[in-house]
DNA sequence: ACAAAAGTGTTGAACGTACACCCATGC
DNA sequence: GCATGGGTGTACGTTCAACACTTTTGT
């Protein structure tokens, strides 16, 4: 039996929540879209092997994942009895122009709401990982993993309408976000905007540390 | 390399919250306490693997198994490299007569908050199936699933209390399960109990698919 | 009578939601 | 001057937390 991993890294841009796939190199599902991953090496543990293939097939590394499930079926790899579990990151798109490598021929972003026909049971394992994220998002400020390290307010209410699906309040987001105090108000706005430039804030990480000990929920 | 899995399967009665554990009949740590698993078949899934084992290790069968994450680590099992998924599911205690069976020599019930020595890595997978335990309670009214059919106020109370490991209050927490509208009032009361006997409550599960549906959540 | 748990309401504070208009900028 | 998104406050209703005493039953 062997053991695989999958990884699913999502990113932020103006056209919303992406993922990370990779076109297959090899066989089977040769030229298929896929999500990065392989299998795991006898001397390596589930999540190094996670982390390895990540950065062989795309060129990332350096994320915090977390495993959202282990897709068992029997019939899940045409190959023979192949058990996968899934990861999950998040990532700044800007920090991570992504490489083809190993035997992925191509790696490239998508967006998550409109993605190609996936490999194996990949559609399977992304819809799984969506919903790790909503959940996550629930529990934990994801926008700050996402959006680049000057951010406007509102790049940060679109990750969480595009993480939740749902329309969001300005005023009210605002008011939310800014009670919590894990946002560093910058004397710095956008600048080459069409509009009124927007003011930039930055994630205050200690602060959140501080926070998330005392167990604040962050749901918005 | 191998796949195994390991069930944490929790009951609850006046003594709180319990676990289900078998003593090892077979090498290697022979005689220790375990979680009842084992090894995931070719020709079966691993969530089939998972309910097999944990029927031939402990007789309990058509319980809700939900995964609770998957252990990877190189040296976490001596006989060799083997990667565990590990499930989590609640019963009614007095439904399930253990009874011990293929390679469990016994089967018990202990307290979650005085386990014995665990064998492997079942300590870290126990700790992370209570974590689950918690989360989960926030979305789905658990406390259905670990009462007996017929139940009183304070029972359902104590689950809850046992699960988060804080007191609430009781007219609060009252005023809020009634007010989800999922309980059916019984004209029954306790027998044979040394103070006022409490009115018996029967779960609505018609009433609960209709709100879970809505996405009601269910913190107390 | 006493021990033990059942049962029951109110109040004040905090929070969530709904809602509309003016501002700055680039074209 | 117009199109685009930025930025701001209030009022209402709901929910949450804190809190103490009376009732029933068995011994």
């Amino acid at each position: 039996m062997l053991v695989a991993v999958d990884c699913v890294i999502f990113g932020f841009d103006a056209g919303g929540l992406q993922v990370l796939l990779i076109r297959r190199g090899v066989a089977p599902m040769k030229g298929m879209w896929a999500l990065p991953g392989g299998f795991v090496l006898p001397r390596e543990s589930v999540d190094e092997g996670a982390r390895r293939e990540l950065l062989e097939e795309t060129g990332v590394e350096r994320v915090f994942m977390e495993q959202v499930g282990t897709f068992g079926d029997v019939e899940r790899d045409p190959r023979g009895r192949v058990v996968s579990v899934a990861y999950a990151a998040l990532v700044r798109l800007e920090d991570h122009a992504v490489r083809a490598a190993t035997d992925a021929a191509h790696a490239a972003w998508f967006d998550v709401e409109d993605p190609p026909t996936l490999a194996f049971d990949h559609a399977a394992i992304l819809a799984a990982a969506r919903e790790h994220l909503a959940m996550k998002a629930r529990r934990r400020p994801i926008g700050f993993d996402l959006l680049p390290l000057r951010f406007t307010l509102s790049q940060l209410q679109g990750v969480y309408e595009c993480v939740h699906g749902r329309e969001i309040d300005k005023r009210n987001f605002r008011k939310k976000v800014l009670a919590l105090g894990v946002l560093e108000e910058l004397e710095a706005w956008q600048e080459d905007v069409p509009h009124r430039a927007a003011r930039l804030y930055r994630f205050d990480r200690p602060a959140y540390d501080r926070l998330a000990k005392s167990g604040v929920n962050f749901e918005v």
